[in-house]
DNA sequence: TATTTGTATGCGCATATATGCATATGAGAA
DNA sequence: TTCTCATATGCATATATGCGCATACAAATA
């Protein structure tokens, strides 16, 4: 159903934390360790947030060497969150 | 705090059933009744979401002699929905 | 006032979600 | 292989959420 995919997009941004790490992203890519000190939060923390994010479609993965490099899979992600604040 | 609204807004999308609410009030505002009536929820089910829908900013109210007829408060709700659709 | 209709709220339960901790897996270096 | 570093996962627990039901509140009418 449609409606199941826009709803799971949803429920993967309504969390403060994933929000502010999109946000994060959306300013500059970055491994998991590197999003965690920028979000004040531990690597486990991080790395289930990560996955609920890429699961949702929000976020893609590329590795580097020994570490895994996130970033937002595409812009409208952007777009989603610049009209949630115009909105709230 | 920014952040917080925003998430306020995808914490009222992020259910089916408030995303269908939402997809009906996009066709056409109605009371509460009517909105049970077209998702398939009961009455009071139906109030409490549209009063989470209605803390986020999302829908508006204008009381209609005994009835209360709700409507999207935003037209970028639905780009909101359209978006999250094509991603999803 | 009492009654009817429409809507909102409070409560209890079942389920879902986030979190922290411990630990497993993966990848490169010695 | 063994040793780190980086990330992912499993588990237990506390909190949060949705649901149905009963009921309270609001508005119009008799």
């Amino acid at each position: 159903m449609r409606n199941e995919k826009a709803a799971r997009v949803f429920l993967a941004m309504c969390e403060p934390a994933r929000l502010q790490i999109l946000q994060k992203l959306a300013k500059s890519k970055g491994c998991v360790q590197e999003i965690g000190k920028s979000v004040g939060r531990n690597q486990p923390n991080v790395s289930q947030h990560l996955r609920v994010l890429k699961d949702a479609g929000l976020v893609k993965t590329k590795r580097e060497g020994k570490r895994v490099c996130y970033s937002l899979a595409d812009e409208r992600v952007k777009m989603l969150i610049g009209i949630a604040e115009a909105i709230g």
